[in-house]
DNA sequence: AACTCGGGGGG
DNA sequence: CCCCCAGAGTT
C-alpha cells in the first residue's frame, strides 16, 4: 500500500467533493442504486434518476413489489435498459433468497444479476469498508497517466493490471472514501481534455505530465464500425383516434419496451418500396383501404454508440376501427425509446396546435 | 477476446 | 466530428 499516495488523494477529495445524496449514507440499497444508474453515465445525466427511483421505491422491498413496467418507464431515457431490468431483478432476488438485506462483501456481491467488479467493490467499500479497489473510467484515466501505463485499457491483459495497481493502492483504513477520492478526482480534476496539469497535487510525480504524454493516456484500443440500420415505424390513426404500439421482446436494443410497429429495410424505403415490402404488407393487409403520408421527408438520424438508425414515420390512416388498439392519449403510460418519446411530442404538439 | 447494449454532453 | 461517461452480460 502507498499511504502517500491515498492520503494526497483523499486530503483533495474532502476539499474538493461534490455532495450527492449518495455520498450521505452507507444502507447498501442506496448505495446500490446509485452505482447502477452511474455504469456508463454521467452523474449529472443520472443525478434526476436517482431522485426519482429512491422517492417512488424508498426500500428494496418497494422496487421488488413493483410491476416491470413502472422499473422500466423510471428509467425511460437512461439508456443501457439491461441495468433496469437486471435492478428489478435483484431486489426480488435480494427480498425473497436474502430476506432483504444485500451480501456484506465483495465476494457475495458479484452474484447478484448486474453487480460486475466494479459496483461490488464500490458497495463492500462504502458499504462494509472492505478494501475492494474499484476500476472505473476515471481510475483507468488517473491511474495510466500517474503511473504511465500503456497498456490497453479495453483489454483483459489491462483489466488485470489496473485492478491490480488499484488494489495495491487503496487505503484499507478508508477504502470506500479513498474509492471515492479516486473517482471523483478522475472526474473533477485529471479529466480526458486538458486537465490542469500544472497545478496538480500529483505533478511532482506524474509519469505522462513528466513525459508529456498525458493527452495520450489512457490508451485504448479502436472498437468496430458503426452500422447503418433503416426503420420504419407504422403510426396507424383509426377514424376512433388510437394507434397500435407493440412490445420488443427479442434480444437487441429497447428489449421490453414499446415502439409503433416496425418495419426495417435494407436501404431508405420511399412510399413506393414502403408499399411492397412483406413485412409492410402483412402490418397492413388486414385493413380495407389505407391512406399513408410519410410524416418526416428526410429521415431522423438517432445515434446509438453502435448503430446508426435511419428512421422514418409513415401516419397511416384507416376507416375503420382498430383491434387492440390503444388511445393516443394513453401512449405516455408506455416505456418507449427516446426516438418515439421525441416523436410523440413533437406529433401531439402539432395535432394541438392544428385543433 | 470480441461484441452488444443508450443517450447525452463537451471540445 | 470525435470521445467519454462511477460497466456488465453474452457469445
Amino acid at each position: 500500500m502507498d499511504t502517500e499516495f491515498s492520503k494526497r488523494l483523499i486530503s483533495w477529495y474532502l476539499q474538493n467533493k461534490r455532495e450527492l445524496p449518495w455520498r450521505t449514507t452507507t444502507n447498501p440499497y442506496a448505495v446500490w442504486l446509485s452505482e447502477i444508474i452511474l455504469q456508463q453515465t454521467r452523474v449529472a445525466q443520472g443525478l434526476p434518476y436517482y431522485q426519482k427511483f429512491i422517492t417512488t421505491f424508498p426500500s428494496i422491498h418497494d422496487l421488488a413489489a413493483a410491476p416491470q413496467e413502472q422499473v422500466l418507464k423510471l428509467w425511460q431515457g437512461l439508456g443501457y435498459y439491461s441495468r433496469a431490468r437486471n435492478l428489478h431483478e435483484t431486489a426480488k432476488n435480494v427480498v425473497v433468497n436474502y430476506n432483504g438485506k444485500f451480501p456484506d462483501n465483495y465476494k457475495e456481491l458479484l452474484n447478484l444479476k448486474g453487480v460486475g467488479d466494479y459496483t461490488a467493490s464500490a458497495i463492500a467499500s462504502i458499504c462494509y469498508n472492505e478494501a475492494a479497489a474499484v476500476v472505473d473510467g476515471n481510475v483507468y484515466r488517473v491511474l495510466s497517466r500517474i503511473f504511465g501505463i500503456e497498456t490497453p485499457i479495453n483489454s483483459t491483459k489491462g483489466q488485470k493490471e489496473f485492478k491490480a495497481l488499484a488494489q495495491q493502492l487503496i487505503n484499507p483504513q478508508k477504502p470506500g472514501t479513498h474509492n471515492q477520492a479516486i473517482m471523483e478526482f478522475g472526474a473533477r480534476y485529471c479529466v480526458p481534455q486538458n486537465p490542469d496539469c500544472s497545478n496538480c497535487i500529483f505533478n511532482d510525480s506524474c509519469e505522462a505530465f513528466g513525459k508529456r504524454k498525458v493527452a495520450s493516456l489512457p490508451f485504448k484500443l479502436k472498437k468496430g464500425a458503426i452500422k447503418k440500420r433503416y426503420f420504419n415505424y407504422l403510426v396507424f390513426i383509426s377514424e376512433d383516434n388510437k394507434t397500435h404500439i407493440e412490445q420488443r421482446t427479442k434480444k437487441g436494443i429497447w428489449q421490453q419496451l414499446y415502439q409503433f410497429p416496425l418495419v426495417e429495410t435494407k436501404n431508405q424505403a420511399t412510399i413506393k418500396t414502403l408499399m411492397e415490402d412483406n413485412d409492410f404488407l402483412k402490418l397492413t393487409n388486414q385493413f380495407s383501404e389505407v391512406d399513408i403520408t410519410q410524416y418526416n421527408n428526410a429521415p431522423i438520424l438517432h445515434k446509438l454508440s453502435h448503430q446508426h438508425l435511419y428512421t422514418t414515420f409513415w401516419i397511416i390512416f384507416i376507416s375503420e376501427k382498430l383491434q387492440n388498439g390503444i388511445a393516443i392519449s394513453t401512449i405516455d403510460d408506455y416505456a418507449v425509446p427516446v426516438l418515439i418519446s421525441n416523436f410523440i411530442s413533437e406529433f401531439t404538439t402539432f395535432n394541438n396546435l392544428k385543433n
